[in-house]
DNA sequence: TTTTCTCAAATTGTTAACAATCCGTATTGA
DNA sequence: TCAATACGGATTGTTAACAATTTGAGAAAA
């Protein structure tokens, strides 16, 4: 069994209730986190085991792994983990990607209440634990699913293709040298949105995202 | 059975080999047609009937198409066919998208070959043809191929994001009294690639995009 | 009458066995 | 020696049966 399949403790065959989205972050947080090689070959047997499920589940998973962008799917032989996208798309994607978060922010913005601040402040708090432990598979998901609330509050469609963008770019951390600054880039963002500053707001994560 | 299960003549047993990228096309270009209610609930059990084969590749196809956004997925509930998107986002979602096309192009264009200008000249026939016979659903499906060819050429991976976005859309043809236009729209825009005409190919599809 | 509860049918979720395909290795033949 | 081919294990693709969940109709209770 290799590296990718057999990572992490196995799970007890009492945690059958493990859903496909649970799943699926498992995965994904772990390719976006660069944890895979690229085009490492994902079996879907061995992850059957490691998740002690069948490999129905896995086979839904890893499709909608697939879609997302985090696994490439050829007929007859699987799925391997994909290569990030070319140079030349990379400043393409980044655009689209920003103009979807603030448009998103824009949007929900009239509606904002106590319940999503809270919500953020959650997934600040997390994401500030993952830096602190210094593990990277958490706090590419902690961050992801930080700039994903709010696209996801504004729509649920949007939701998708903004994912779906996302999980293409990889590596959005290589130009950081520790992890006590992704935490500081996503403070004043969500102490913005606290202070119900959408100009502030939207200026800091058009630099954030880059 | 339902109107959308039943639709089209049932597949027979030796068509076994109908692959899952046929199924989801077949289903993508009715639902993109208009011709499924919206929140009309899909049964995968007569799906599997109407198409000859078991449930299993129909899960695939209909979590392709979620993923894809033509379908919407709930737990232990299956899918429905989604709502277009809200208005707010829609003129959001059309500048994405005329990006990606021009910046597909425009990529592509250097090595672009008469290999491809024979392609284009086929899938531009098959316009013409699903036109005349006035079958919204070979329209949408030919108009699709059409657009999706440049895409793909540039790029693999913008191509899933384009047609994330595209089916998501929805009835792009309401604003078109009839289907000759529709073909007199994308005959300009095949005519400048065919020579080379980069601008002039970029400036019809920002129109025709819309 | 209206509300709540019960239960059976319909539907989705999961599993394990089987079929088809791929791929590396060994064997054959020139 | 080297190329072509045949074999077998590993892997993906498909199926049918079974489990869990939802849904709606009808009975029971207020």
């Amino acid at each position: 069994m290799s590296d990718v399949e057999n990572r992490g403790m196995s799970v007890t065959l009492k945690n059958r209730r493990l859903r496909r989205e649970e799943i699926c972050s498992t995965l994904r947080a772990e390719v976006l986190s660069g944890q895979w090689e690229t085009n490492e070959p994902v079996r879907e047997n061995s992850l059957a085991k490691r998740f002690g499920v069948s490999r129905g589940p896995i086979r839904d998973a890893l499709l909608q792994l697939t879609q997302e962008g985090a696994l490439v799917y050829r007929q007859n032989k699987g799925v391997r983990v994909s290569s990030p996208p070319e140079k030349d798309d990379r400043e393409l994607l980044f655009r689209i990607r920003r103009d979807l978060e603030t448009h998103c922010l824009r949007k929900a913005f009239p509606s904002w209440n106590d319940e999503d601040d809270e919500e953020l402040t959650s997934l600040l708090g997390s994401l500030h634990e993952s830096c602190s432990e210094e593990d990277l598979s958490k706090v590419t998901a902690s961050d992801l699913a930080l700039h994903r609330y709010w696209v996801a509050r504004a729509s649920d469609e949007l939701e998708f293709i903004w994912l779906s963008i996302t999980v293409r770019m990889r590596m959005a951390y290589s130009r950081l040298s520790n992890y006590k600054e992704i935490y500081e880039e996503h403070a004043p963002i969500v102490n913005a949105i606290h202070k119900r500053d959408l100009k502030t707001a939207e200026s800091l994560i058009r630099k954030n995202v880059i």
